[in-house]
DNA sequence: TGGACGGTTGAATAT
DNA sequence: GATATTCAACCGTCC
């Protein structure tokens, strides 16, 4: 009988150490071991995925391919540029293949994808071995102990992994690989559709991943930036196992730091270096093992002599959160990224709700303008524009660099929903999820169902100021001057509200605090802030006390039908007039008219904003566009500049 | 059953 | 300046 002829095929697992699916390949002491990526036409085009975590990815990739050719001078990671749905079918034939192995994913659309695969590999005769090895514990069976049910809090996770048993300690790198193999591809390539292409705006040339199967050398390499036609990279975070297994390495050398940490405590205003470890990319792609990290420290914590920190604000316990969105989204699949039919998330009638295609009840990825301020508010938060200092500097961080400390997370977040913009938490997701170098599906869902008070948490009255919160840890304003240099001359006396400073010192420190955001590229100016923000807070947690006294959840009849407005005053904040409106929180009407401009730009008291509301007209038939006529007024003007400040905004609204 | 309690990471004020 | 208390009051879990 003649030995296996195995193929790996790596996804989100780049990396040889502690790899129990690539231990199971080796384990069938295959004739030959074809290591392949496949160029996944959802990662292209369907996924949002900004340069920063291409690069991330390339690294990681380049990475591993060298770590392969140092076991084994023919061998390299095979990159072929087809779908996988396609492909598999014509490899396991032109490579007489035995045996597909690859590392399970629980995420919403790798599992549709891997059951297709599966499938055909069992029409081919190939037998499929698929290992756990993202998470601590295999997310199924964290919910198969959680009684079935999404794991929703840490208690809940150390509940069921506690039935589970012991966290596997890690398997080391192999010491060698079998040779690949004939890698000779005598088929025709299967080029994927690109429409829609969601990732036309990372792009600023022609986007030439398709063009043959090997790649323009015919050497299966992993590709460049331009030959993806993606913009500028300008993360300085790089990718790859063996940065990867260095930074852990510092890490676990500092016996105090990795013993001792706890995440609350840690400043999100800290920078070179930064306060957290940031090995968060190198776990979304597997280029460093969770099970390694949790080992690692946790030897150090049973020497340490001191007193150590537990779980959950310990190091270990960030992975435990980690195992927890893992565990939700394994259970809810798709309906985990939405609000709607999700029945662990709460209903808000949230500003910018998204689209629903009625057919599958899922989200299609596109918004409704309900509220033409909100969605200015919206744009200036994306780009760093607020003229809060504090939400503009993280945001800028997040845009040039894809990383942001978690704290930071929890202050833009807040600020855009519950706390500041009332604008949904499904926009701010999709805004992380191109742009954050460390963007994993299930915790970036997770994190913002946490902070928008729609899953996982509850106290809405506990709201960041985006003023006093990072104050805690900079009174300076180290941080501000950094990311937002207009205003790197400031006293520290107005670094966080320099709306506040002397017309007179705003000149003396370079720098003028007018206009609304349209100036990008004038370091003489800064804008103003877009709102009070306190009036705002006020307004937010009314709007949240109202929709938690109303108590929907996603999965309810009258929110999947429409008919939850008759429970909401039209007043309400939120998309909420009349009785009856299309699923969800979805709306007809896109854009605002007919305003007339007063000169007026103060922010409106939570007292006056209620007297608007109540005098707002209805129009038969057409929906009101904001619940404060004032508002409106000022939004109308903004919005024609909105229109000029962001001008590759093409997929929005 | 209902009341106590915990919930990784608030803010303002008092000591 | 650091730490404790109060603020107003949410949810889900647990006994």
């Amino acid at each position: 009988m003649s030995k296996p002829r195995v193929i790996y095929w790596f996804r989100t697992d780049l990396r040889l150490h502690d790899s129990p699916a690539l231990k199971a390949a080796l384990d069938l002491e295959p004739e030959c071991l074809y290591p392949i990526w496949t160029w996944d036409p959802h990662y292209v085009y369907r996924a949002r995925v900004g340069p920063n975590r291409w690069q991330y990815l390339l690294d990681c990739q380049n990475d591993l391919s060298q770590s392969i050719t140092r076991l084994n001078s023919k061998s390299k990671l095979l990159l072929i540029r087809e779908a996988p749905q396609t492909l598999f079918p014509k490899l396991f034939k032109a490579w007489n293949v035995t045996h597909l192995v690859f590392e399970k994913d629980t995420d919403a659309y790798a599992r549709e994808r891997d059951e297709q695969v599966v499938a055909l590999a069992k029409k081919a005769g190939v037998e499929v071995i698929v290992k756990t090895g993202r998470t601590l514990y295999d997310p199924d069976e964290l919910v198969k102990h959680n009684h079935g049910k999404p794991t929703m809090s840490i208690s809940q996770v150390q509940a069921a992994g506690k039935k589970i048993g012991e966290i596997a300690r890690p398997i080391p790198a192999p010491k060698e690989l079998p040779d690949p193999g004939n890698t000779d591809l005598h088929f025709e390539q299967e080029k994927p559709s690109n429409e829609p292409d969601i990732n036309a705006i990372q792009r600023d040339g022609n986007e030439a991943s398709y063009l043959s199967l090997a790649g323009p050398n015919g050497d299966f390499a992993v590709p460049t930036i331009e030959e993806l036609g993606l913009k500028e990279v300008t993360t300085p975070h790089r990718g790859g196992e063996t940065i990867a297994l260095k930074m852990l390495d510092d890490i676990i050398a500092d016996e105090t730091y990795t013993a001792t940490f706890e995440k609350p405590k840690t400043a999100p205003t800290a920078f070179e270096p930064q306060a957290t470890t940031l090995l968060s990319p190198h776990m979304h792609f597997g280029s460093l093992s969770c099970r390694e990290f949790y080992w690692r420290v946790q030897d150090v914590v049973s020497d340490f002599k001191g007193t150590a920190s537990q779980p959950p604000t310990s190091l270990t316990g960030q992975l435990l959160f980690r195992d927890m969105y893992f565990g939700a989204q394994a259970a809810l699949g798709y309906s985990f990224g939405q609000t709607y039919n999700n029945p662990q998330c709460r209903f808000i009638p949230w500003h910018l709700p998204s689209k629903i295609d009625t057919e599958s009840g899922l989200i299609t990825g596109d918004y409704l303008v309900d509220n033409a301020e909100a969605d200015v508010y919206f744009k200036r938060w994306k780009h760093g524009r607020t003229g809060f200092p504090w939400i503009d500097g993280l945001m800028r961080q997040l845009k040039d660099e894809g990383w942001i400390h978690h704290l930071g997370r929890h202050a833009v977040a807040c600020f855009l929903t519950r706390g500041g913009c009332y604008v949904d938490w499904e926009r701010g997701a999709e805004v992380f999820e191109e742009w954050l170098i460390d963007h994993e599906a299930a915790c970036n869902i997770g994190n913002w169902q946490w902070l928008s008070c729609t899953a996982f948490f509850a106290q809405f009255y506990r709201c960041y100021s985006p003023i006093a919160f990072p104050q805690k840890w900079d009174k300076e304003g180290n941080f501000i001057r950094k990311y937002v240099p207009e205003l790197k001359n400031f006293d520290k006396k107005y670094i966080y509200e320099p709306w506040k400073a002397p017309i007179a010192d705003q000149k003396k420190w370079g720098c003028r605090i007018q206009g609304e955001g349209s100036e990008t590229s004038d370091v003489t100016l800064y804008p103003k802030p877009m709102f009070d923000f306190s009036t705002r807070r006020e307004i937010c947690i009314q709007g949240m006390k109202n929709a938690y006294h109303i108590g929907l959840y996603g999965n309810d009849p009258k929110v999947l039908n429409g008919t939850w407005r008759e429970l909401f005053d039209d007043n309400a904040e939120g998309p909420t007039e009349g009785e009856k409106g299309p699923p969800g929180a979805m709306v007809e009407c896109k854009d605002a008219d007919g305003h007339e401009e007063n000169g007026d730009n103060e922010p409106p008291s939570p007292k006056a904003v209620k007297k608007m509301a109540v005098k707002s007209e209805k129009k038969a038939g057409h929906k009101r566009e904001a619940s404060q006529s004032t508002l409106d007024n000022a939004v109308t003007r903004k919005k024609k500049k909105g229109a000029e400040i962001f001008p590759n905004e093409t997929h929005f609204g």
